[in-house]
RNA sequence: GUGGGCGUAGCUCAGCUGGUAGAGCACAAGGUUGUGGCCCUUGUGGCCGCGGGUUCAAGCCCCGUCGCUCACC
């Protein structure tokens, strides 16, 4: 493939964002388990927070009372917060969508209906104080049909120039996200209208949903290509170590993912030979740290039977040394794109990490 | 001591009028992609307390025995 990444960077008024960049989620305003200091210290640049869970609980106007997300959760680098689209695909029974926007049945106070408009999603996130705001979209289920995408995108678009519309000059940048499910065409053609209207920056919605991942690939390959090569790229919600690589080469400059996060927490550890399930029988006299080549604290204090140990017994202090350990990797992982990317040989570093991915067996 | 109840998978328990056993949890192996510390798939695992008896056939019925438990004395 002839594109090979690219680096850039993003500027906001909490800092600056060398890209490409990967996010760490903090849905409810929180990398679960961790602090800001460890944050910081993981090297994280920039989190994901959430518009609709944070809507519902605390409510975005006791956050703007502590000085947005920034001053609540005490994080004073850059955030980005999505919008809820993703939830009108994962809470897909509780909702209800129409052209002037969706009804949540809520699933945290006692099913209470929470009306959404891409205008309501802007004045929540301004009221969150967000660095980077997302237009609110809807993310379509796969498989769909033809026609279902087509109209999704379309409403999309529309709730897009709403969103671009209802937005106050506040200093916050706004995204637009790409729809279209897995069809070229209808890519493409949600990219050139999104960049009609003009956004700060471009997201590529609704990948990694059940397709395989050369259907992902092509999904991107379709998008990209009708973005602006001055404005930031974000495939959201994406993905694993392989799919970072790949979104790269394909010239995506912004990640977030839950996966290691919640792999994290469940015991799945990403390493430099590939994935170690700790809870397997074989780790139980095991004196080696997870990934004897990794320098995040877990792999330096911590042998595997201990970490075993911690997720059998059900201990918080496994979901903890997971998180950071899994949190490291993907963020080592990143710079070591930035700096091969530097050095004019990303082709040669991916190759060289799916590589060893593949050659050790642990 | 007398009367009742209960002994079934490692744990907590289902098992209809008899037809050689099930669930949840745990354990084991997968999965997890804009997050409910969840959830999903699959698998291992029981001479049904013990000994007799009735029956073509007993976890279920009868007798004995051991253990636990409740009530009364």
């Amino acid at each position: 493939m002839a594109t090979a990444g690219r680096l850039g960077k993003i500027t906001t008024s909490h800092g600056e964002v060398t890209t490409p960049v990967f996010m760490p989620v903090g849905t409810q305003a929180t990398v679960k388990t961790l602090s800001p200091e460890d944050l910081a210290g993981l090297g994280a640049e920039i989190i994901l927070s959430n518009t609709y869970h944070l809507f519902l609980r605390p409510g975005h106007e006791l956050i703007r009372e502590f000085g947005g997300l920034h001053g609540f959760m005490n994080w004073d680098r850059p955030i980005l917060t999505d919008s809820g689209g993703f939830q009108v695909f994962s809470l897909a029974e509780l909702r209800k969508i129409t052209e002037e926007g969706v009804t949540f049945q809520s699933h945290v106070d006692g099913g209470a209906k929470h009306f959404i408009t891409p205008e309501v999603a802007i004045e929540i996130q301004e009221a969150l104080g967000a660095d980077i705001i997302m237009a609110f979209d809807e993310c379509i289920p796969y498989p769909a049909t033809r026609d279902y995408a087509q109209e999704s995108l379309e409403r999309t678009l529309r709730w897009a120039r709403r969103c671009a519309a209802a937005k106050k000059n506040t200093g916050q940048a706004l995204f637009g996200i790409v729809q279209g499910g897995m069809y070229s065409d209808l890519r493409k053609r949600s990219a050139d209208a999104l960049v009609d209207i003009g956004f700060d920056g471009y997201a590529i919605g609704g990948l990694s949903v059940g397709e395989t991942k050369p259907v992902m690939y092509e999904m991107i390959e379709a998008s990209v290509p009708a973005l602006p090569g001055d404005k930031p790229r974000y495939l959201m919600g994406v993905g694993t170590p392989e799919d970072l690589l790949e979104g790269v080469q394909r010239g995506i400059d912004m990640f977030d993912c839950v996966m290691p996060t919640r792999n994290g927490r469940n015991g799945t550890f990403f390493t430099s030979f590939g994935k170690v399930v700790i809870r397997n029988a074989q780790y139980e006299k095991d004196k080696l740290p997870i990934d004897p080549e990794c320098g995040c604290y877990t792999c330096r204090n911590f042998s595997r039977a201990y970490l075993k140990h911690l997720y059998n017994a059900g201990e918080i202090l496994a979901l903890r040394l997971g998180t950071i350990h899994n949190l490291f990797f993907y963020l080592s992982l990143m710079r070591g794109i930035r700096s091969s990317i530097e050095q004019g040989r990303f082709t040669e570093f991916k190759k060289e990490v799916l590589a060893k991915r593949e050659s050790i067996n642990v």
